[in-house]
DNA sequence: CTAGACCCTGACACCGACGTCAACGCCAAC
DNA sequence: GTTGGCGTTGACGTCGGTGTCAGGGTCTAG
């Protein structure tokens, strides 16, 4: 299939499919006319790299799981390395989480200690509205997570 | 005071002054020579955003915070809009560790499947180390926070 | 007079995962 | 033939909060 069909499939585009060769993710065989041509293990590849990057991976952190679905394994995270990232993000998620919760729970008392502070001033905070309050977090490096 | 002096009571580089006052967050009165020249109360808001920064906050949060201060209140967290900004930190902040937790479970899950997957095969995966598990988080832009 | 420690403005570098545009080639349908 | 939808490479833009350098000026101590 061509690049277009593959990033489709893969719910992505084809400029990131091209980034992701550039980074050596991802190989492409070639057609006589230059196309790139792709198959269903490809597919695959792309799959895992997304979802991982949807969970907050970095692309570079995919690395052993694409060679590991590469090395023929039919999945991509039962390779010692992949297991090891998992592993690693998974302290990285840890220590993050109490992170933000101590962040949190600084906040809320800043909040508590302003609202203390002054009986009535202002007409009435609108509480909590902002469009849309989505959560980007990124561990160790500058990716960032969406949907799971 | 000179932005040199400035910079280092608040802990901070003479670089981020500038850049706060581009973004008109700092205002500074010049002697004859065109040093910019500051004051007490600009130490207190200098600090006053960088403690915000810290807390993962954007600059341009800090605004509300810095014009509270600016208007004379003692606290730049006593004013209306900032309370507003605290609250709505408090909300993504919320949703931000919902998701992390999501997230952290996700990947906690995976890992333990990988491991039953296959018996043994590698050398032993070496726990966990990565010198420093710095954790860095964003809500909403790309404003880091670091300690607190 | 001169070295050195400040200050000034302006501008590029950075990080990551792409988006987007330019300028072009390939191919099928009309 | 030509329109239009695909593909190609290359290069710059994005977002924030600085670091850092270049190429100047200012002031003070020796």
């Amino acid at each position: 299939m061509r690049i277009g069909e593959l990033a489709e499939l893969a719910g992505t585009s084809a400029r990131a499919l091209r980034y992701y060769e550039a980074q050596g993710l991802l190989r492409a065989r070639r057609t006589s006319n230059g196309y790139r041509d792709y198959g269903e293990d490809d597919l695959r590849v792309v799959r895992e790299i997304r979802s991982l990057l949807a969970l907050g991976f970095g692309l570079e952190e995919t690395r052993p799981f694409v060679e590991c679905l590469r090395d023929g394994h039919e999945a991509g995270d039962t390779c010692p390395d992949s297991i090891a990232v998992y592993r690693r993000k998974l302290g990285e998620l840890d220590a993050c989480l109490e992170r933000m919760r101590t962040v949190r729970d600084h906040v809320a008392r800043q909040l508590e200690g302003a609202l203390r502070e002054r009986a009535a001033a202002g007409p009435a905070v609108p509480v909590l509205e902002s469009g849309e309050p989505r959560c980007f977090f990124s561990v160790g490096n500058g990716v960032r997570g969406e949907g799971v």
